[in-house]
DNA sequence: TCTGGGGTCCTAGGACCC
DNA sequence: TCTGGGGTCCTAGGACCC
């Protein structure tokens, strides 16, 4: 493969920075965002938060004791896609090779830019100061020949960090660094790998291919690869991507439930979720998934697969009941999930009968209103009461905006 | 440290067909 | 009735990313 410049940005604590940014009160201060409900977990911590060891994935309680002047920020999900597609959109003044990897990271295969711009890190140099003029946000960015260095880079200075890997310093970088700062090591491969005596990307790189093939499969190759900077995984841009391979919902209850009523009328309200984003997709789902977590944590999955492809939630809803219906629940559940994959792209046939035809112009009607005015605008009567779904629902970072197929980048 | 939500990819085993 | 093999679809679960 001809010799490529991959640049990787990377959003610096990007919710906390658009909140700050949006209040003049919040700079300079420490604060979390949080999700909207009762159980939540920290979304973002600022940099001045994480000086005191507060950060992402924390339990507020956790985060209050480590930090007891925290301010608490509930997430404004409208303000994070907006920025977020603001600044995803100004990438493509400098290639149209962007790959938005989620709400606040990307890359960039800027090689055919170069000339054009002055070299890399002038387009790096101008992005930071367009993000930091236009929205008060910093970032980190890494540049390299691919999209695994360019992530590590990124990586390697936060924050307001450019860090630049050419071929001939790979090895060098690469020697001492720690496996686990290889995006696709976590902290399972991590341990296996250690198990094998191997604790730095060097060592990975040297490790005979067979004892890695042995123990990993075909995963073995790929990691020796990536100890040594190998990676031919093209920017892949919004017009390029692969079509969506499932749309899901899932939440953690506000309380543990038990009553097969409650259940349903969760059920109800994911379907109607997935439902909607799915035919906003203009997809339809063969394959209807239902996810429990039990109180203790405990969670497992289970799937159904149908004649139809479907996408309206009242079918999704009779899916999820049918499997629920399988399924001896032992244990108040905390977590439930509806999901649909088997997905197919093809518009629906327009029903046959009079009747269908008259559900699926409510079903679209229902959806517009929706979309004007916000979710559960207008929605099924056994929702209301249940005021379980009013909050804006928890954004996580790995959103992205619209869906990747459905990014507009004109 | 009683622990969120949305995805993708991979593996392994079973059913079924030719 | 016995045997083997390949292909495809389905289900369940795990690892990983943000």
């Amino acid at each position: 493969m001809r010799s490529r410049t991959v640049m990787h940005i990377d959003m610096n604590s990007f919710f906390a920075s658009v909140e700050q940014a949006a209040n003049p009160f919040l700079k300079g201060k420490p604060i979390v965002v949080t999700g909207s409900q009762q159980r939540t977990v920290i979304l973002t911590a600022s940099y001045e938060a994480r000086a005191f060891g507060v950060k992402t994935g924390m339990m507020l309680h956790e985060a209050k004791r480590l930090c007891p002047e925290v301010i608490l920020v509930p997430a404004d999900n409208r303000k994070y896609t907006h920025t977020s597609s603001q600044i995803m959109k100004m990438f493509h003044d400098y290639t149209p090779l962007v790959e938005v990897f989620s709400i606040d990271e990307a890359w960039l295969d800027v090689t055919g830019s170069l000339a054009l711009f002055g070299g890399a890190e002038n387009i790096a140099y101008k992005i930071k100061s367009r993000i930091k003029y236009h929205f008060d946000i910093t970032c980190s960015i890494g540049i390299a020949p691919n999209k695994l260095l360019a992530k590590l880079a990124s990586e390697m200075k936060k924050p307001d960090g450019l860090v630049v890997i050419k071929a001939d310093e790979v090895s060098r970088v690469l020697e001492q660094m720690p496996i686990k700062e290889l995006c696709g090591i976590g902290r399972k491969t991590e341990r296996a790998l250690q198990m094998m005596s191997i604790r730095t990307c060097g060592e990975l790189g040297r490790c005979d291919e067979k004892r890695l093939t042995n123990r990993f499969g075909i995963v073995g190759t790929q990691l020796k690869q990536m100890g040594q900077g190998i990676d031919d995984s093209p920017v892949i841009s919004a017009e390029d991507a692969d079509e969506v391979k499932s749309v899901g919902h899932s939440m953690t209850l506000k309380r543990d439930i038990t009553f097969r009523n409650e259940i349903l009328r969760y059920l109800l309200q994911l379907s109607e979720m997935v439902g909607r984003r799915a035919r906003r997709y203009e997809v339809a789902g063969k394959t209807i998934h239902l996810t429990i977590r039990y109180s203790d944590f405990s969670t497992f999955g289970k799937q159904t697969t149908l004649k139809n492809y479907v996408n309206k939630s009242e079918d999704i809803y009779v899916g999820a009941v049918a499997i629920l219906d399988t399924i001896d629940i032992e244990q108040p559940i905390r977590l439930l999930g509806v999901r649909i994959t088997n997905l197919c792209y093809h518009r629906e046939q327009l029903p046959l009968f009079e009747d269908e035809r008259k559900k699926a112009f409510m079903v679209s009607a229902m959806d517009a209103v929706n979309d004007k005015y916000g979710d559960f605008t207008v929605t099924y009567g056994s929702l209301l009461g249940n005021n379980s779904q009013s909050g804006s629902h928890v954004i996580s970072p790995a959103w992205k905006p619209e869906g990747i197929r459905n990014v507009q980048v004109t």
